[in-house]
Formats: C-alpha cells, structure tokens, sequence
DNA sequence: GCCGTTTTCGGCCCGACTGTTTTCAGTCG
C-alpha cells in the first residue's frame, strides 16, 4: 500500500490511467473519436516536463492540449479525492490484467483482450508469468488468430518487457548529445554522406532522451542504392557498436556504450527535408500539422506533400501528384507558415503562432556574454563541492568563449563549522584575491558573486555583514527538499528578500532520473521575481537543466527575465552553456529575455547599480 | 471527447510492418 501510495499521481501513471480507458472504449466498441481522444490525452501527459499535478494545483489543467471539460474534470476529481469515479467505473468494465498484458511491446488492447478471456489470467501479480507459462506450453499457438509465429512472437516481447522495467530509462539530454556527436562525427568522415542531422527528440533538445536517432543525406545520387549500401555497412562498422540489431536498405540500428540504441536512416535528396520534419516530432505536432494541411487541401506525409484536390478546377490533376522538399523551410512556407525551430514543435500554439508570423526569434549560445554561476578551487570552507580551477584558470577559459564578464558564484562558507568572524574574514580575504586577479584581466571582467544556501526557515547560510563582500548573491536550495508548496514558496521569497539577491538557483532543485524538483507556486515566485527585477537561474548541469522548458515558458508570460549558466565546477563544464541554451530555447525565449546576453556595462548596471 | 481564421457543429494524421483471417486487423512511431 505504501508502495502505490509513493507512485500515486505521476505522469506515468495518469497517462497509464487514461490509455487504458482508451482501451476499455476500444473493445466496447464506443465511438472511435472519443478513443482517440483519450489516447491523444494520454500522449500529452506522458511527454509533459512538468508534473501535472503541479500544473493542476496552478489552474493550467485545462490548458494542456487534449484535456478538455470531461476529461479535465475527472482529472479535477482524481486529484481531489484521489479517484475518479467515472474513471473506475470504466475500468472495471474488463479484468485488471489486461493493462498489464498491454504493457508487454507488440501486445495492444485486442490481443490482450482475447489472451486473458481465452487463457483465464485473472491474477494481475502472475498474468505476465502465467502468459509465458502459456507460450512455453505451446498453447498460444493453438488459438484462433494466434499461430506459432506470433507465440515466438510473445515470448520475446515479454522477455524484453522483463528485461526494460529492470533497465534504465530515458537519459539526461547532454549525456545522450555527446554519445550522438560522437557518431555524428564518424559518419561525416565517410565520403559519401553529404550531411547528418539529429532526429526526434534529441534535434528538439527535450531534456531526457530515450534512443538516438540519426538521419542521413547522401552525396551521390546516382549510385543510389549502391552508396546506401556502403553507408549502412559503414555505420554498424562504428568503433563504438556493441551489436547490431538489425540493417535493412534505407535503415538501420546498433547498440552501442552503455546500452543505446541508435537508429539510422537514409532519405534521398529531394525528400531529405520532408524526412527531417516527419522525424523530428513531435508527435503532437505532426498532427497538429497534418491537420491544419488538411484544411488547406493537402495530405503530409514523409516523402512530401500532397494534394488530396486537384490543384485548379480548369486543369484538373488526376494524379495529384506529391510535392517533394529537399529543405524543411520550404516545406513550412508552402503551407504558409513561418519555419518553426525544432526546438518548440511540440504541439502547442507553434502553428498559430507560425501562422500569424509570430515565432520568436529564439535565443542561440553565440549571444551569450559572461557565466555568472562558476564554482572556482578557492578553498572558502564551502558548505558543498569546490570547483577544479583558480580564478585565473576561469578567466582564462572565458577568454577563450570570448565572453566578456564571468560572476564567480563559490558556495557559501560551511556556517555551522565557522564563527561569524571567521566567515567574515573568509570573505575578505577571498573579495580581495578576486580583486587582485580580476586586476590583471585584459579582455574579461569580473563580478564578486556567491551561491548561498536557503536554509529550511528562508534565511541565508552567510551573516548579512559578509554581504558587504560581494557583488551579488545567487540562492538555492540544496537541503530538505520535502516541504510542501506553501511552506517552500515562502521560504523561497524570504530568501529572495535579502540585499544583493539577483538570481535564483536551479529553481526546482530536480535532479533528471534522480529527484522530482520540489512544489512552488510559480506564479507568486514569478510576481516577485518581475516586481524586484530578480531573474530565474536556467542552470546548465547536465543533471538539472532547471529552470524546466515549461516553466521558462510561463515565466514569460510574467514577463519574468532569466540567466543561463553552467554551474561549473571544473573548466571544461562552461562549455555546457549549449545545454541550458536549448532549454530557453525550448521555454521560447528571445536574446532580450536572457540577462547574460547583454554586454558587460550594461549587465553592471543590474547587477550593481 | 476535443476543438475553432471556412466551424460552438461537425469534423478528427499517416504510413510501415507483420502475421494470418486470402484481403485485413492490430500495433507502432
């Protein structure tokens, strides 16, 4: 009980929740349209970045597309009371066991159905052991509909199904970027490819990634199926494969360190840009574009566009020939829009928008000026980690990024180890030596900052007399992560009312795969931070990327300001900022709405004035 | 059941793959 309990309320598992309605629906044979209602719903809560409890206790329920008055309101109910009557009564109309056959890959609702009717599987604990009981006993193959092949069939997915659940799932974005890169970088050597790009969700830079998937352009088209061949052979040659699973003509996959699965494709020319959109994603927004094509007289699908009437009624085409794009601008534009960066297809207002020319023009790592969260090997007796690198080595590297300031932002002096005088004096000591090295930087200024602990009550881990000793304070929360939304959200504006605060720290403190970030309201969070001119920290750690997407988003609508930056504790780390980019990107944000892209005189004057 | 610049009614994405049911249903991305 206390398991479920922990599990309770999950994205995962309200998304599990509204599928398997879908597919109690399926098999009553309800109106078709209202499964896929239900399965659109589910799709859109399993790949929300936010908690949608969270979003429920903010009012956005019903601003999540798919969720509209009836599903919404059960919703409403479920998290309420903690069960929806409408959505019980529903589910018991079939045994239990069929959603956990469904959860076995190639095993959808019909078949599922038919396997617990015919084989009697009424023990959800045991269904998936009594299922393999039953293929290894050979009597799958002998019902109707079923044969030898598909009991092979089963007994594989389920072994595979065993083998998931006990595995890793989807990897923080700057892990899965690097193993991609990698093998970007080998196929570029091979002469015959013209060009390689990411697909799915790592060319939307989604924060957590499941399998890798690549796209290649080939460079001679005449020897078409032949350069195919030799690229495909060339890919599952790759230094980094463990196995290959499978290598057809156009596609292939391999497995490589620790356990990824990249999939290739190749596309010819003239349809490479129809390819890049179609597998790009998202889902969602695919189908928001299919449909808006529709309108317009055109079916979309991975080869091009095509007209589903004949394009003049005085010359009409019988063949309503396919319209093929090399380059996917083009294929936006043909449909009268503006192009959409991958980075926000994810199927909420990015067709209107694109409609109405409204697409921002999104923030990119080149207009980033200075780093403001760099953790140096300054020894302060910090509460958390030391970086790697002095100050100098810091400035140093800056130089190289070109950027013109960093903020050097140490943890805060471990205050339970320390008397306040010897705080104090840590402090001076340390403003002067960033002084002194600060005095002989040529190209790179810059600023006196500090990570400072939120203690459980909201105050500050450093005496107010030591503020004198900076320039300005980052705060974060790095302990007791379990209060609930009220207590946190007051602690959190407590903190933020201290001298010299301008930045909040990892703003959910999650940790991707490891912690759900703590509950705040954001809207109040958002009020103050636009009230006291305070911006919200998009840290780049691979790790966090936090502020999330979806909150960097509602955040602009209270026209709330951010900082990106990589929270480095060793030099290589600043060139991470790419990361935290991609999350801004993905929130919409413009080059206005990021505080360090302004240049150094002007970031003084906010910082210090 | 959801949704809105042809709509508060009347529409609703598209194709690949596979096994088995010889013409298609089920599942997946």
């Amino acid at each position: 009980m206390k398991k479920d309990d922990l599990k309770r309320f999950t994205n995962k598992e309200v998304a599990h929740i509204l599928r398997s309605i879908a597919a109690v629906y399926l098999l009553k044979r309800v109106n078709r349209f209202r499964i896929i209602a239900y399965e659109k719903a589910a799709d859109s809560v399993e790949h929300l970045t936010r908690e949608l409890k969270d979003l429920w206790q903010d009012g956005k329920l019903f601003d999540i597309p798919g969720i509209g008055s009836s599903i919404g309101s059960h919703l409403d109910e479920y998290f309420k009371t903690g069960k929806s009557i409408h959505f019980d009564s529903i589910l018991k109309k079939v045994p239990s066991t069929l959603f956990v056959l469904m959860k076995i890959p190639t095993i959808g609702p019909k078949k599922a159905y038919k396997l617990v009717k015919e084989l009697k599987l009424s023990d959800p604990a045991t269904v998936v052991g009594d299922l393999k009981k039953a293929c290894l006993e050979g009597r799958i193959a002998k019902l109707e509909t079923f044969g030898e092949r598909s009991q092979k069939d089963i007994l594989e997915a389920i072994d595979l199904y065993e083998k998931k659940s006990s595995k890793t799932e989807r990897m923080p974005l700057p892990y899965a970027f690097e193993i991609a890169k990698d093998i970007m970088d080998y196929l570029k050597k091979n002469p015959g490819i013209k060009n390689v790009d990411a697909l799915g969700s790592l060319r939307r830079m989604v924060a957590t990634i499941g399998d890798v998937d690549l796209a290649v352009q080939v460079k001679n088209e005449k020897l078409k199926i032949k350069s195919y061949k030799e690229i495909i052979n060339y890919f599952i040659k790759c230094p980094k494969t463990l196995r290959v699973d499978n290598a057809g003509e156009k596609k292939a996959s391999i497995i490589v360190n620790p356990n990824i699965r990249i999939d290739l494709r190749i596309q010819e020319d003239k349809s490479y840009g129809s390819m890049l959109q179609y597998f790009t994603g998202s889902k969602a927004h695919n189908i928001n574009l299919r449909e808006f094509a529709l309108k317009k007289g055109y079916s979309l699908n991975e080869y091009g566009i095509k007209p589903i009437k004949p394009i003049s009624n005085k010359v009409p085409n019988p063949k309503f020939k396919l319209l093929e794009f090399e380059k996917e601008e083009k294929l936006y534009n043909f449909l009268g829009l503006q192009y959409i960066p991958p980075e926000i297809r994810e199927g909420t207002d990015e067709i209107e928008m694109a409609k109405a020319r409204k697409i921002p023009k999104l923030v990119e790592t080149n207009e980033i000026k200075g780093d403001l969260h760099i953790h140096s090997s300054y020894d302060l007796k910090p509460s958390h980690d030391l970086g790697k690198n002095t100050y100098k080595e810091i400035l140093e590297k800056a130089e190289r990024l070109d950027y013109q300031y960093v903020g050097f932002a140490d943890h805060n002096p471990k205050i339970a180890d320390l008397s306040k005088n010897e705080v104090m004096e840590i402090m001076r000591l340390r403003s002067d030596e960033i002084n002194k090295v600060a005095a002989k930087s040529r190209k790179v200024k810059c600023f006196i900052g500090l990570e400072v602990d939120i203690l459980p009550d909201g105050k500050i881990a450093l005496p107010e007399e030591a503020i004198n000793y900076v320039d300005y304070l980052i705060v974060s929360v790095h302990s007791v992560f379990n209060q609930d939304a009220k207590s946190m959200t007051s602690r959190v504006l407590k903190a933020l009312s201290y001298p010299k605060v301008k930045i909040l720290g990892h703003p959910t403190g999650r940790l991707l795969g490891k912690r759900e970030g703590y509950e705040l309201e954001w809207p109040k969070i958002f009020d103050y931070c636009k009230k006291k001119n305070i911006v919200l920290e998009i840290n780049s750690w691979p790790q966090r990327l936090d502020l999330p997407d979806l909150l960097v988003r509602e955040g602009l609508n209270y026209r709330v300001k951010f900082v990106v930056d990589t929270d480095a504790h060793a030099n290589d780390q600043m060139d991470g900022i790419f990361y935290g980019i991609s999350v801004a990107r993905r929130g919409w944000c413009e080059k206005n709405d990021i505080m360090n892209t302004l240049p150094y005189i002007e970031i003084r004057k906010w910082l210090i004035e």
